[in-house]
DNA sequence: ACCTGAACACCGTTCAAGT
DNA sequence: ACCTGAACACCGTTCAAGT
């Protein structure tokens, strides 16, 4: 398209391969989006991008942080419900403005930073809020998809670990970085055992949100509900 | 891997690409299934598979319905909202067996047949339980990802879409193989304007399913809810 | 009429040769 | 030391040539 125009001459960062990525994902949707194309697009060599990103799936995971990065930070005037939910809707407003955004941030196998910090700050309001560390286990979980349009069970799979001691580590400078993270994930289940690690029981996480939905809707049903009783604050455009 | 084994001789025909295309992807993971492959993997020249699949899109098509055909039926001697929840609860253990399936249904711009079975299926056990068509329709949106591991709402982006003549046929035919479906589109909604097509309030919908949840949270967080005095029907494993 | 090998227009990434 | 063109090992799909 814009064929190494003036703009494009100026020196690369990954900052401007992030931005100019996520334009071309953007404009021409994720599919179209190659090295080779967003190379081109910058008018540059297809390796001189390897210098920015160390292969495709980094520049992914950094394209993810951009979008996730476009989430409103919460309101401190308003009760956690309330501020919660905002945020939420905030997140869809980013993932609606990038329709690729859900399925690259669904498949990457690993958090980005954006994203644990993004989760983190999630996990904070609803402990402001009074919400137990269990219950907001819990509670993450249920959101689940909702959260950020992913199953966070994605991230549990994967790779085989480094050496025990840099794990450890990883999970000091963790803790440090993300302290709600840290809080739920280091919580002791009523067994005793202490559940970092592989931790969550994903059948239960899975049926928790099942059962408070299917509850809510018996609830509805028993009263009688209906959508024309409801008030839309976003009347259909 | 079998390199054209005995059993690999046999004439092709769709389903049996289907079936090995499933294995394949089981076996060594979505990224690695190309046409190619999957020609070696049942001894035969990469442009024979096009004879029976019209192109890899439709590969996948056929792969996420081998999935979705293994969701068990509802069981008649349950209560609505049991037999909702097992039907769930088995779509998802469907899932857990084929890891690639999420994703590969998420990517599908065009609901699959198999596909609009189960949903006109699970409209059917709602409608059963006595829920209106009205709230019917917004409980299938909130279930959302839930009901299949996919947000309904890639459906709706789509073609330009045929002439009206056809438009209409389709929608007959449609009437007459998934009359839950039918029921729930045509419903008109309180302003009159009947809503089939595009429809739906995607931002209603999103908020109803958000505020049934957080509805839920704030419940349980006034009760004092704890894991620990929750029945747990699959320990952790 | 059917089948298929070769070819086309792409990929992401490596690597050795150039400056 | 840095940069990059060519090459490698793949893709999905078309198409014309062979039977």
């Amino acid at each position: 398209m814009t064929e190494q125009s003036e703009a494009a001459r100026r020196p690369l960062n990954t900052d401007r391969v992030l931005r100019a990525a996520v334009a071309l994902a953007d404009a021409t949707g994720i599919d179209s989006l190659s090295m080779r194309r967003l190379a081109q697009e910058l008018g540059v060599v297809p390796m001189a991008l390897y210098k920015h990103v160390a292969n495709k799936e980094e520049l992914l995971d950094g394209m993810a942080d951009v979008v996730v990065g476009e989430i409103d930070p919460p309101d401190p005037d308003v009760d956690w419900k309330g501020a919660v939910r905002q945020r939420i809707l905030s997140a869809r407003q980013a993932l609606l403005r990038h329709p690729w955004a859900s399925r690259v941030i669904e498949s990457r196998t690993r958090p980005t930073p954006a994203t644990l910090a993004y989760l983190d700050s999630m996990i904070g309001m609803f402990r402001a809020g009074g919400l137990s560390v269990d219950l907001t286990h819990h509670v993450m979980h249920a959101l689940g998809s909702r959260v950020l349009g992913f199953s966070q069970e994605l991230f549990d799979d994967g790779a085989p670990g480094p050496d025990p001691d840099t794990q450890a580590a990883a999970l000091r400078e963790m803790s440090r970085r993300y302290p709600h993270i840290a809080e739920v994930a280091s919580r002791a289940d009523h067994d005793g055992r202490s559940v970092v690690g592989p931790g969550c029981d994903d059948q239960f996480e899975f049926e928790f949100a099942l059962d408070l939905l299917l509850d809510g809707f018996d609830r509805l049903r028993r009263q009688g509900w209906s959508s024309t009783t409801t008030q839309r604050n976003h009347p259909r455009s």
